[in-house]
DNA sequence: GCGCGAATCCCCGAAATCGGGGACTGACAA
DNA sequence: TTGTCAGTCCCCGATTTCGGGGATTCGCGC
């Protein structure tokens, strides 16, 4: 069973150098190799791939944007990002929008093939820069969440309420406490987290 | 150069299995194997290695909990969770506590070796099934934050310094606008976002 | 037993926010 | 040209929140 392959890179040279990597590979199968996000939404629909190799940079329309538009128009299809950015903004971007998996364009031919025919087995290819990235991306949020662990459970139960959008009232009658009460906790909590008030303590706690 | 490993495993099969598995390795070595995360932080306090292997489920303090404090007594250590929990929830938990990869119980020997000596590289090794958690775990993220993109350039701003604890007037100012402006802003926004007051709005912005 | 922190409830006046309107400009598209 | 929409500013009264106090109970640990 061959693998059907879509390529979007707009640089000539580097698509054609994905090309022969993968016409290479006997059970992967290229049908179609775009040089901008425009062109490729439009062959996609006519030709839809398991799986898209993307290039960040592209002229006009990104290639995240470029994810997002295709999981609107083929939620099946798999996307996995080649690029040689990797600051933290664009790898979470690139992921919230749907990719599956994010590799460095410098990555072995070996690495592109093997990730191309893992994801189909429930993988996430990711060069060992961006997931490293990703897991320190988690080490900070746990050290913004060091400072809510000082709350009581009563408190988390308040902030919980409160990023949900209730109003002090509303709170107090679903914990059968006074408004008065839900109010010193959150007095509390603001201390506790070192903000200046629930828009910000919410903020922090969500994060 | 000899990568210095502990294992903490309270399961008496799996430390001997771990063990054995490491005793093979020429290039590693195991100075300590603990089958408790207290008897762990007195040990590992005594003599501080590179790497520890880490089960989550411990009698008492459980894995996390103990990765927490290794980080706090011993903030250099690289610690890898090994074990058969593969809960979005556990992960994000170990990972917020400090750990830098984390692999399933059935990972073959090879594949763990592999992990102690590639995180030292800048890897941050994960089983396939739990990189795939993670990705979707920010797929899910994009999903909420597909409402955002409808809102303006001025709305993001706005949104932004609000999540921040500014109250309208500051934000005014800050933009050199009115606060009765901001206070539009924000009406707009509850509305987009389909939310009750800015509180849900920023809780929902920074999830 | 005593202190301490968590949890509860209360009060005041001031400040901020909300709900629900209206109105003007400028840009950009149909 | 005529919408439409983002962005700006304004008003009213009602509601909610804030700042800064105080007070009680209850349980836990020293």
């Amino acid at each position: 069973m061959n693998k059907t392959v879509v390529i979007v890179e707009d640089d000539d040279g580097l698509r054609e150098q994905l090309l022969k990597i993968i016409g290479k590979a006997p059970d992967v199968k290229c049908i179609g190799a775009y040089a901008s996000a425009e062109e490729a939404i439009r062959g996609i629909q006519k030709a839809t791939p398991e799986l898209v190799l993307m290039d960040i940079k592209l002229p006009c329309m990104s290639g995240i944007q470029c994810v997002a538009e295709l999981k609107k128009i083929a939620p099946a299809v798999q996307i996995i990002m080649v690029t040689v950015y990797e600051d933290s903004e664009r790898i979470f971007r690139a992921l919230k929008a749907g990719a599956i998996g994010y590799l460095v364009k410098s990555s072995p031919p070996s690495e592109i093939l093997a990730a191309i025919r893992d994801v189909s087995k429930g993988a996430s290819p990711m060069s060992t820069p961006i997931a490293r990235k990703i897991v320190q991306h988690f080490h900070s949020l746990g050290a913004s969440a060091q400072q809510e662990e000082t709350l009581s459970a009563r408190e988390h139960e308040v902030l919980e309420l409160l990023s949900k959008g209730f109003i002090y009232k509303e709170i107090g009658e679903q914990l059968n406490i006074e408004s008065e009460t839900v109010r010193s906790h959150v007095k509390n909590i603001c201390q506790k987290m070192h903000v200046r008030g629930r828009v910000e303590a919410v903020a922090k706690h969500n994060r």
